[in-house]
DNA sequence: CTGATCTACAACCATTTGGTTGTACGTTAG
DNA sequence: CTAACGTACAACCAAATGGTTGTAGATCAG
């Protein structure tokens, strides 16, 4: 069927990215406010390297921005990933309506 | 701070349920039907094992149920994964709008 | 009863993931 | 100018992921 292959990768990407606790973590707080990597690396019980990439992760999906300033590179959230996610669960939670609504046209014709 | 750590692996395995074409195929053919796993298996150019993995990875994401009837397993999907996953991400849109609100309330005394 | 079918699961393999350390390079502070 | 800082990236490693084949146990059809 090959159904749009571009936004399947996406959304492959975006589901992916939000599977890790560090990195849901990471977008909630460049949501509130503006961090640089080394000041998210901080936060973490781990390397900076290992933050960095989790902020390349969640680049790549859509989910925060980078910015250059100066030498520090500010990530803030990027609401564009959250709602290509959002609509894809909308979409499901519409399969569901309309399976409920199936089901209740059999009761009523039953 | 070890924010709760049953959700938040609860959540790793949802979102990571999410992040494979096949899997979210999945989701959508049981929530509209419903499928034996071999009758999955028989729509994807994979082996029957690689799709009874895939149906294993939903169940323990809460995103399908086996129901066992005579020989076969009856896969449909279930509604309490898709509404934790959308009750996560309505958080992240709350905390956007949050932003926004502050955002319009700093504009007004400025 | 016997053979075909449906499922489960183990063992294996290649690739990806999530982490590490080390190196290099631009930028800022003193 | 020089030292410290912030970032990027490569190389490496262990574990997880997504696939395979093969084996075995239930259940159904003839």
């Amino acid at each position: 069927m090959v159904v749009d292959q571009l936004r399947e990768s996406e959304l492959d990407r975006l589901f992916q990215a939000f599977a890790d606790p560090t990195r849901r973590d990471i977008v909630r707080r460049a949501t509130v406010g503006e961090y640089t990597v080394s000041g998210l690396a901080a936060l973490y019980a781990m390397s900076f390297a290992a933050v960095q990439k989790h902020v390349a992760v969640l680049e790549r999906a859509s989910l925060v921005t980078k910015e250059k300033r100066g030498r520090e590179q500010i990530v803030r959230g990027n609401h564009e990933g959250l709602q290509k996610a959002r609509r894809l669960l909308d979409e499901y939670e519409q399969i569901w309506r309309q399976r409920a609504a199936r089901m209740a046209d059999i009761l009523a014709e039953g």
